[in-house]
Order: C-alpha cells, then sequence, then structure tokens
DNA sequence: CAATAAATATGAGTGCGCTCATAAATAATT
DNA sequence: AATTATTTATGAGCGCACTCATATTTATTG
C-alpha cells in the first residue's frame, strides 16, 4: 500500500497556474500575434490559417480549438476595439462635460480612429458580423453579448439625457437607432477613398451639427 | 480560284443571332435558373458551384466564364430586384403624388417585400456588396453603375422636392444618407425575428413619422 | 470545302478553411 | 510511483471555390 506523499491537487495556490492552463493562454496570445500580422501584412483573404498556425508554432488543426472560424480570429480585433472603446468613454475629462451630440460623434470618431490600423483587413469581416448567423455556439453567444454591452452603453447616455429633458423619451430604439448610425459612418469610412477620409469626417460633422440643431427646438417635441 | 459562293457574314440578319450568342444566353439562363432553385433550397453556403453547373448542363469550370465568383451569382438577383425597385416606382400611380416622405418609405417598404422570398440566402452576400472590392473587374464596374444608378434615382426624387422649397438642398450627400437609412433596414430586417417582421415595420413607420414632422417645420431650417 | 482563327467548354489540379480519429500531454487517483 | 482519466495537440483528409492548360466548337477566310 503505498504513502501518500503529494496532495491531491497540486495547483490551487493563488499564483500558480496549472500548466495547461499557462500554455492555453501562451498558444492563444501566440495565435493573436501571428494573425494580427499576417492580416495586416497580406490582408484578411490572403492570410492563410495555414501560416497563422505555423507562425504561432503550431500545428494547422489547434487554431481551431482556440477560435471556431478564421473570421472569428478576426472579429477577435473588432471585439477588443469596441471593449476598449467604451473604457476611453468612460474615463473622466472634459468630454464628460459636453453636449450630447458632441459627446456621440466624438465616440464615432474616435472609433475610426482606432480602427484605422486595421482598415486593410476590418473591411473584410466588419459587416459579416451583423449578419444572423445560424450556427449557435457559444463564441457566437458572446458576440451577442458583447452587442448587448454596447447597446447598453449608448443606453445609458441616452437616458441620462432624457432625465434632464434633453431628449425625448427615445427608449432601447434611440439606442438602436444610433448604432445603426454607427455602423453606416463605419461603411461609408471604409469606402471613402477621399483623401484623409475627409469626406467622412465631413459628414461627420455634418450629422453633429443637424443633432444639435434638433435638440435645440426640444420643446417642440411631441412624441406620442 | 475558288467562287465566293457565301457572304463574309452569315449571321447578320435582324432575327439570326449566331450560335454563340444564342449559346451563352441559354447557359447564363440555366445557370441562373439553377442557382436560384439551390439557393433557395440550400441556402448559400450549402449550394455547391459543383452542383449548379451539374444542373445547368455544364462543367464546373464553366460557370465561371459567365460569373467570376459564386457571390456575384447571388448578387446578380440582388441587382434584379433593384432594378425592379426603380422600374416599380417610376410605373405611375398614387403614390407619385404623396408626400415626399411616404414615397420614400414605401420605395423601402417595397423593397423588403421584394426580397422577401429571397431573404435565407441574401442575408449571406447582402452586406458584401458593400465592401471595397479591392479586384477590380468588368463585373465589379457593373455593380458600381448599378449602385450609380440607384444613387441618382433617389437624387432625382430628393431634387424635385428641393425645387419645390419642401426641402433644404441636401445635395448629393443627402442621397447617399438615404442610401444608408435604405441599408440600415434591410439590415434591421434581415435580424429581426419577430412575427411578421413587424418591429421592421413598426421602426419604418417611426421614422417615416419622424421625417414627417420634420419637413412640417420646413422654413425653420438654416443650412449654410 | 478546306484551312485557319477565335471563342468557349472542359475537368484535373490547387490551395483553402475546417474536421476528426488518434496521439501526446497533463491531471487526478490509488 | 504507477495507473487511470481528462484535456489538448496533431496532421492526414474532406469538400469547397476557383484556375488554367487543353480540347472542342463556332466563325472567318481563301
Amino acid at each position: 500500500m503505498p504513502i501518500k506523499t503529494s496532495p491531491r491537487k497540486r495547483n490551487v495556490g493563488p499564483g500558480k497556474a496549472g500548466k495547461r492552463a499557462q500554455n492555453k493562454e501562451t498558444n492563444r496570445q501566440a495565435i493573436l500575434k501571428a494573425a494580427l500580422e499576417l492580416f495586416r501584412q497580406k490582408g484578411f483573404d490572403h492570410a492563410s490559417t495555414r501560416e497563422i498556425s505555423r507562425r504561432a508554432g503550431l500545428a494547422e488543426g489547434t487554431l481551431f480549438n482556440y477560435f471556431r472560424t478564421k473570421e472569428d480570429l478576426a472579429l477577435y480585433f473588432l471585439e477588443r476595439e469596441l471593449v476598449e472603446l467604451i473604457a476611453w468613454y468612460e474615463h473622466p475629462g472634459p468630454l464628460q462635460r459636453a453636449p450630447l451630440p458632441e459627446r456621440l460623434f466624438a465616440i464615432v470618431h474616435h472609433h475610426l480612429e482606432q480602427i484605422a490600423p486595421y482598415e486593410d483587413f476590418i473591411g473584410a469581416v466588419y459587416l459579416r458580423a451583423l449578419q444572423p448567423s445560424s450556427k449557435l455556439s457559444p463564441l457566437s453567444a458572446e458576440r451577442r453579448e458583447l452587442n448587448r454591452r454596447y447597446l447598453s452603453f449608448i443606453r445609458g447616455l441616452l437616458a441620462a439625457s432624457e432625465a434632464k429633458g434633453e431628449l425625448p423619451p427615445l427608449g432601447e430604439p434611440g439606442a438602436y437607432g444610433f448604432a445603426l448610425f454607427h455602423l453606416a459612418m463605419i461603411t461609408y469610412w471604409l469606402n471613402d477613398t477621399s483623401a484623409g477620409k475627409e469626406n467622412t469626417l465631413a459628414a461627420l460633422d455634418r450629422c453633429l451639427q443637424f443633432a444639435t440643431r434638433l435638440l435645440q427646438r426640444q420643446g417642440q417635441w411631441d412624441w406620442q
């Protein structure tokens, strides 16, 4: 009968992650790093999952243990940008005290600036993220979750202004409407070939002025 | 020295198309017919180009002599709907005398009704049509041409209203703005799982009311 | 009617995203 | 430590969209 010299669970100490979890994180980061390099170098279509895997030091099939599809891999970067966008806004600063339209348009503007370095490959996947996906997987659930987070972020902004009487009670549809506007601007931006994307900036400015004027007549709203 | 008993060009008569042109049209129609059947039966992703070709009575590679990509094949149906949408509007009827917002929203509404039968496969390609395509081919030029036609159609509607003073001078951006709205509604519609797409219809109606109210205050516009 | 030229059809071949049976690595148990 | 169980890595294999050298068909020419 052997003597039990070691505890049943060896890796429960606070600073010690199991080797499995450790490798998992290492591999995930290696894949993301390789993918970002190749996407930016060759664009989404010409960067093959084989090469991404190889550059990450893994076998071909392993990539798909970490990301369900190549598209999911690219969407990761979009999601990261959205998370950072919300964090950026919530960081205290002078923007917090600006009028609502300016705050909303600053959000779109900042987003465009953030995704600019990825433009070459983002266009290939951005719009697909909206499509109703037939497969309901944990990963697509994650995406829904992020979407929900973004919408409630916008909803919070609008609700605060509604409470102050700056806005008619738009409710959820208001947030959805802004999300569509946000999307439309990204679409426009992706297709904008003018120098420095000045057409997009002009359109954004025009919309900002329009929205500001609308709000100046707040008393006249008579929504049912 | 042989006697010339037949003319140099045999197929120049008005009703006689050359056998080549004849076959070309026949094959093209066969491909479109087979594609539509399979897309509606299996959806875009599960309908293979092999099967479409086979059903059209052609070899695999032949399909790509007619359509540059599988996506182009599906986009054909979207383009056809857009052409028919314009034709539908331009057919004289009571709609012509309705206020501008109603006419614009009738256009979107009619479009949604027209593409409803294709919804299952249209979602897979619709948004991609907007993406800046890196390959500049005759086919993508065709698509640009259609886009231009749609924009100038909308531009014409807006210009007539601007001339009557019903609208501030929106110019090209106005047409582009409506196009983005149109697109946004289709996106919303594609993702709308409510019974009978009633959420989309409600949103459309809300926008219609909003636009109508805006126009009622036309005197107050002071666009630069 | 040959003979030649031009357009079109063909299908084996290519690299792709992705799957899956299996092997290897790690954790848990005795 | 040895054994068993669980998780993860592997890469040959699959069907796909798409290409391209070649064969076939159609048009033109003498």
